[in-house]
Order: C-alpha cells, then sequence, then structure tokens
DNA sequence: GCTCACATGTAATAAGTTACATGATTTC
DNA sequence: GAAATCATGTAACTTATTACATGTGAGC
C-alpha cells in the first residue's frame, strides 16, 4: 500500500492537514501498523488534489502559519473503496531488535541487558499509548485494530518479562557451561491466558 | 538495517550462497522479522567480497548450476560485531490487514470475512512454521527470536479467534443503522465499544 | 511437454527517507 | 535566548523491488 491510499483511508475519515496525517500515522492511533512522513506525504497530497480526489481549503489562523485542510471527494471516497476491496498484502514485521538478540553471545552482558530492557519501555510505552488511543476513539474499526495491536505488544512485553532473567544471565549468551535446557519459552509454557484489554 | 549487514550476520552463523540466504530470510527462521530479495541480496554479496569481508569457493555439483559459496572472514566478522554493538532501530510493523479492518465498514460482510480467515491463516501457517524451526535449531539465540515471534503470532491468532464473531457480524461494522451515505467524518456517532477479548 | 527447484545475476523503476529551507509563536 | 510546536514543501539520495535473462535436471 502506497502513501497515497494511506493519505486517502485517513481523509476518508476526516478532514486534516498534512501535518496532523504525519502526526497521526507517526505517533496517532495508526502508528502502530502504519509508517510514513513528511516527504512522502506532502507529495502524495498535491498528487491527489491534481487527480480531483481531494480538496483543500486554507485555514489562516493569526500569528501561525496557514493551514491546507484537506477533504476527500466523492471520486476520492470511490476511489478508496475500490482499492479497500482488494485482498490485503501480507503483514511486514522488521525487527533489528531480534536480528540482535540472534547474537547475544557477542555482546557484553550490560549491553545486552540494556537493549532487551529498552525494547520492554518502548513495548510498554506502546502499549501506554494504544490503551489511551482505544478509551479516546470511537469507530469500531479503529478499535478492533488497535485491540489487535495491544494484544501483539502485551504478548511481546510478556515474553520478555518471562524470560529475562534466562536471557540477561549467560543463558541467552553460549556461556560457560552451555547447558541443556535452553527452551527460552518452553513450548507448552503454562501460556498463561492473555486477556488482551 | 541493511541487506549489508544482514549479509554478514546469516554468514557469520554458517556458510551459505545468496540463493540459500534468500530462502533463509523469505521461508526460513529468520523470515518472521527480515526481508531482503534477490536483487538486493546479490549486489550486497558482490559489493562485501569487494570489501573483502566475505570470501567464497565455487561447488560444482555435476549436471546443477554452480553454487558460490560465501563465507564470511575476520574483517568480516570484525564489521559484524561492531554493528550489532549499536542499540537497535525501532520495531518496523506494517498491516494491510489492519488498515482494511479500519474500513470493515465499507466492505461486503463476505469480503470481510475472508479477509479476517485469510489473516488467521496467515498466521497459523507462520506458527506452524516457527513452531517445526524451533524444533530443529540449536542456537539460544535463534530460539529465543523465534520465541518471541510464536507469542506475537500466539496472541494475535487469539485476539482474532476471540473477536470473529463480533468483527464478521455488523459489529465490526457500522450497523444496520449506519447504513445511508455513510458519512465517516462525523465525530460521535454511536459509538458501541468493543470490549477487546 | 510443462512446471518446479536450483542457481546467479542485472537493469529499469518505484518508492520513500533524510536533510534542507523557511518562518512565526509559545514555552522553558 | 534556546528549543519546541506548528506548518508546508522540495531535492538529492538511498534503497530495494520487479522483471528480465539464462540454463539444467527432476518429477508429473
Amino acid at each position: 500500500m502506497n502513501i497515497r491510499t494511506l493519505c486517502l483511508g485517513i481523509l476518508y475519515l476526516k478532514e486534516a492537514t498534512g501535518y496532523e496525517i504525519n502526526k497521526l500515522v507517526s505517533e496517532g492511533e495508526f502508528s502502530h501498523f502504519i509508517e510514513a512522513s513528511y516527504g512522502s506525504i506532502y507529495p502524495a497530497l498535491n498528487k491527489l488534489t491534481d487527480e480531483g480526489l481531494l480538496t483543500w481549503h486554507e485555514e489562516a489562523h493569526p500569528g501561525k502559519p496557514a493551514r491546507k485542510v484537506y477533504a476527500i471527494t466523492d471520486e476520492g471516497r470511490a476511489a478508496f473503496a475500490e482499492f479497500i476491496q482488494e485482498t490485503p498484502k501480507a503483514d511486514l514485521f522488521k525487527s533489528e531488535f531480534l536480528f540482535t538478540c540472534l547474537y547475544a553471545d557477542l555482546l557484553p552482558p550490560d549491553h545486552l541487558r540494556l537493549i532487551i530492557e529498552g525494547q520492554m519501555e518502548h513495548l510498554q510505552a506502546g502499549l501506554d499509548h494504544l490503551t489511551q488511543a482505544k478509551g479516546l476513539c470511537d469507530r469500531r474499526g479503529t478499535q478492533f485494530a488497535i485491540g489487535y495491536g495491544i494484544a501483539m505488544k502485551e504478548a511481546a512485553l510478556k515474553y520478555l518479562q518471562e524470560n529475562y532473567d534466562q536471557a540477561v544471565r549467560t543463558e541467552l549468551r553460549g556461556g560457560e557451561n552451555y547447558d541443556e535446557d535452553c527452551s527460552p519459552s518452553n513450548s507448552a509454557d503454562a501460556s498463561t491466558v492473555i486477556t488482551a484489554s
């Protein structure tokens, strides 16, 4: 999915400026499964306007920069409705954190600890953020998507909490005592049921 | 993280051909948190070789194409060890599935059902795959990373299972009372709160 | 006879990121 | 006085994807 479609979709929900769209996708309720930056948003908005899928009007607030508030047109709605019928592409997940964990045995123990703790903090911050967003939002689709994100992050955090000790000790690392039982998440661990939300 | 570092990391673990690296990242044990394709892997391998971080030797199997088996050099190991000390960048997650779910109210009910079922199948396939890979692998770092992936996918699948009915009925969609012009921008529609889980 | 798996590689293209340029107001 | 927030936009650059080019052997 390209940034054009993304902008169209957001503007399907509400009017917004490029600046606001950037906020939504980089910090807001969409940030956990979407990526975009100014350099792609502004050109996309211009292009969509040229194609007649968007319109905008200027809002002047004295003493502040003029805002170009974009709104979707009927053509825009039609184009988006068509796109959304397509089968969604597979999810994409990239994690430098996990990649780094593969090589935990090359890391000074303290460094590994810091990395894992950093990841846990990221996850917790994301969770707080999503939980808050969920309380504020009223659309069911959005709540569903946020709930999904919360479930995933909770599971990841829980995994790290449960495996923190093993990971930070020599367990994860090669360790002098390369001893048996390395299963970090023992297969059928009493997989404590996660109640999402 | 770029493809060069990725190749270096994989070759840190074992020798491989470009073809094999592609398999590892697109189907193998790394596939759940890494992305790469031929078009980036082969050039990366060549460049790394030019820089002295890799070597290769040809393996000829009669009747089959010659294989260029790459191995990491000492310089390569050093370069990689240095990279791995850096603080990993934040995880990236992109989901067209979740994006589509935001607009569930634009979708024919059957289509929404298919999409959710498709996602569940993807998750289940990924889980089977990871579970199998975990059984085969012996490195703790790898097991840790796989365990993390399993935890996330399990949570996502569970979330969908628990919310499937609500989602596929009119619950997720606007509902019968919301059917006409579906003005998405009206702020305060009667928002029935979905209790995720 | 066809398609799939093995195997390497290139080139055109698409796409988006980073950094820059500009500028006012508010908060520390 | 400095930094952050609001606000829009461009251009150079990096990066990777897609499609193509080539060829064999095995299985259906």
